[in-house]
DNA sequence: TGTGCCTGCTCACTATAGTACGCACCTGCT
DNA sequence: AGCAGGTGCGTACTATAGTGAGCAGGCACA
């Protein structure tokens, strides 16, 4: 492999990471528990140092609330061809909290209950 | 990690690339000539020995000449082994809640705090 | 002021992705 | 029969993906 045209993906995922990370105010570490990985490594693939697994991209992917087509299209795809830190339009803008916490099946009848009442309490939810 | 969901994406992964292959009368070596990746490693990719990197798959899929996203359809998210199966086992994105709380912009901070106070209260199912 | 808890980062290490080589098998040629 | 060249596969090894521990710095509160 003398000639490696992925490094620049990794750099492109890696700041698509990155992005999404911040854009969920989440650290390293509480990206790290949601993806089930290691904050160490997560700050590691941010930086473009490594080639993450299918297993780690998708872990990642669904700790971010991101399909894993849109990870797929910043690192796999993401060829050059201009810009490419502009919003995606394609991506699905935004997804209620109270949306996600219907759906989410590691929760149980009454802790679904329980957050959806607080998130009640706040009144804001349009839903 | 007791629980691996993931052994059977890379079942499906590992037929979808068979099937790709044979469909387009490669053997092994020369696919493997073509994704510049090594027949035996392909052979046991096939056989679901091994989670990929997102170079191999790229790789691969360049090779065959099948968009990525279709593996990632195939892998990251498709149903697991049954092809036959009666049931119409579609998937939701399923996003996790945390994500999505983290993620709406309808919550002020604080709100979003003690949504996630909550959640982590339950001291979340997963390890 | 210091003590406690956060942040991201680095480094030594382990687990596993990916390779080089060679095996057993099959098919056709002379 | 024997050999040349094809197939997929197992296996020891190397490269690298991924981890755990601990660092320096920032911010709050006693």
């Amino acid at each position: 492999m003398a000639d490696d045209p992925w490094s620049g993906q990794v750099e492109a995922l890696g700041r698509f990471i990155h992005a999404q990370r911040k854009l969920a105010n989440l650290s390293l570490r509480e990206l790290a528990a949601l993806s089930d990985l290691s904050n160490a490594y997560l700050s590691q693939l941010e930086r473009g140092m490594h080639h993450p697994s299918m297993r780690s991209v998708t872990q990642i992917a669904r700790a971010l609330g991101v399909p894993v087509e849109s990870m797929l299209a910043e690192a796999g795809l993401g060829d050059d061809g201009g810009d490419d830190d502009a919003d995606t339009a394609r991506q699905e803008p935004e997804i209620s909290a109270e949306a996600a916490i219907r759906r989410d099946p590691t929760l149980t009848p009454a802790q679904r209950d329980a957050l959806l009442a607080v998130l009640k309490s706040f009144g804001s939810s349009s839903e």
